[in-house]
RNA sequence: GCCGCGUUCGUCUAGCGGUUUAGGACGCCGCCCUCUCAAGGCGGAGAUCACGGGUUCAAAUCCCGUACGCGGUACCA
């Protein structure tokens, strides 16, 4: 194929969102894949919702999951020349015409549909109006907006993911391209833009196909050709209604902060709804680039399932360089453990985390002993017997040498079979001292990273506590 | 209401008329490893392919209905 040309054109209304990141991806492998060309457009012609501030975290978003754009971003609010040209021209051409009702009319015409059980559609009565009287009204200065006269025929949608989508004629009804006001409006700016930025694909979510008939005849009243059309399905949450907040983060700013990486979450939103077949899940932007097609992209709408993206997180966390690791969870408060307890710690405890913020967490006894120690296990462990056990392998540690974690547990192990317990009956007690938690890395690992003096603090302070004896400072 | 689209294990999906006792992944269960928890390895349960009619020698795969879900129905995008 000829090197395509495709957007991503978000409104900046809200924060890009899982589902608008997965178009954007798609449109960016797409490009990728086809040594095309991906654009950004921001269609900010709301001008009561439109803000410059989402505008900024949507790019921040994009840049994070390493979608860069080759043009743009282009500002529809800086585009009202082109759009003025176009209505203008359609305008003169015939293809659009002038309506002067008001929305008090409008509305009545609603209303009176509403009540014989119809649905409203905009009659197209100011077509009658002739071109004199048209511009007489107009010229005195009274309102209207621009609407398209939609051709009264059937429109028939060829989508490469929906299949054909069949709408009989007199389905859409003369729809306004320009406000009274003299704003432009999506329909019309989209395509206007479309033709002008010779887009070739447009991919897109769903909820555009109803609204696919009036961009048909847009680009037709335009005299462009039209692109090839690909809708995709919705992304829905774990409950199969429309994602939100409700449903834990929705927006791509809330999965970085809840510490997930771009990689992981590309992978896991490019196979909501395409798959590259033989059976393969992971991949890098640049796989997914080599083997993206539209033809394999689903139909249906997919739920978004946070456990297998934490658990592909999980699988990205593993595969990083422990020094790279420490760079990354800076944002995540890690910075008061040593730099040089850090990188060995991190190599400890990454396979037992899925998120960055779950790895700073489990890393915090590396800065400072805990404070609290988990319930269970301190009805299970707190008992005067363990505190005897942990003062006894505190003595053992005191000289021990060399404090590595092969030596820790040789003797740790012998201590263990000199009181005739079992190595869990010393280890537990020793981990619940250590870390707070009954769950951690290897023991004897965790105490060599920890080193001999924090060790020791700990353990006695733990026994002290299990004990009844004042907490020592 | 009207219009449009969708419907394979709980979830994401493979499958594009016969090679399917419907494959993989997440999750779940068990075993191994083991000082605990992960990771990893191995194994298991889990889908009458929404339902009902067709077409065909043969259908998850093609066609038509029904149900359910989602979307659209703005001087929002």
């Amino acid at each position: 194929m000829t090197a395509p040309r495709v957007r991503f054109a978000p409104s900046p209304t809200g924060s890009l969102h899982v589902g608008g990141a997965r178009t954007a991806l798609y449109n960016w492998l797409f490009a990728r894949r086809h040594g095309g060309t991906f654009l950004l457009r921001i269609e900010d012609t709301d001008v009561e919702r439109s803000r410059r501030d989402l505008t900024d975290q949507i790019l921040h978003a994009m840049r994070w999951l390493g979608l860069d754009w080759d043009e743009g971003p282009f500002f529809q609010s800086e585009r009202s020349a082109l759009y003025r040209e176009a209505a203008d021209r359609l305008l003169a051409e015939g293809s659009a015409y002038r309506a002067f009702e008001t929305p008090e009319e409008l509305d009545a015409m609603k209303r009176a549909a509403e009540a014989t059980g119809n649905a409203f559609r905009y009659d197209g009565r100011a077509r009658a109006l002739s071109r004199v009287e048209s511009d007489r009204r107009a010229a005195a200065g009274e309102k209207f907006v621009l609407r398209l006269a939609m051709p009264d025929e059937p429109f028939v949608v060829d989508d490469v993911v929906q299949g054909r989508a069949e709408f009989p004629a007199g389905a859409l009804d003369d729809f306004v391209l320009v406000r009274s006001d003299g704003h432009p409006l999506y329909h019309f700016t989209a395509c206007v833009d479309d033709v002008a930025m010779g887009i070739t694909h447009v991919i897109r979510g769903v909820d555009h196909l109803p609204n696919t008939p009036k961009h048909v005849a847009l680009f037709r009243a335009l005299g462009a050709s039209q692109p090839v059309f690909a809708h995709l399905g919705m992304i829905l949450g774990a409950d199969g209604k429309k994602l939100s907040k409700r449903h834990g983060a929705a927006g791509v700013e809330e999965f970085q902060a809840q510490g997930y990486l771009p990689d992981a979450l590309d992978n896991f939103l490019a196979l909501l709804g395409w798959s590259p077949g033989e059976d393969k899940e992971r991949m890098t932007l640049g796989e997914m680039a080599s083997l993206f097609s539209l033809e394999r992209i689903g139909p249906s709408p997919s739920r978004f399932d946070h456990e297998k993206l934490a658990w592909l997180n999980g699988q990205y966390l593993q595969e990083i360089p422990a020094a790279t690791l420490a760079g990354m969870l800076e944002p995540f408060q890690v910075s008061h453990i040593d730099a040089g307890l850090l990188d060995r710690a991190i190599a400890l405890h990454r396979s037992r985390a899925r998120t960055l913020v779950e790895l700073a967490h489990a890393l915090a006894i590396y800065g400072e002993d805990p404070k609290e120690f988990e319930a269970s296990g301190l009805k299970k462990l707190g008992k005067p017997e363990s505190a005897v056990l942990l003062r006894a392998l505190a003595e053992r540690l005191s000289l021990l040498e060399p404090f590595s974690h092969a030596a820790l547990e040789e003797a740790a192990r012998a201590l263990a079979a000199e009181r005739g317990v079992k190595l869990g009956d010393l280890a537990q007690p020793a981990r619940l001292a250590l870390t707070g938690v009954l769950a951690s890395p290897p023991l004897f690992e965790v105490i060599e990273v920890l080193g001999r003096e924090t060790t020791l603090r700990r353990l006695v302070a733990f026994a002290d506590r299990m004990s009844g004896a004042p907490v020592a400072h």
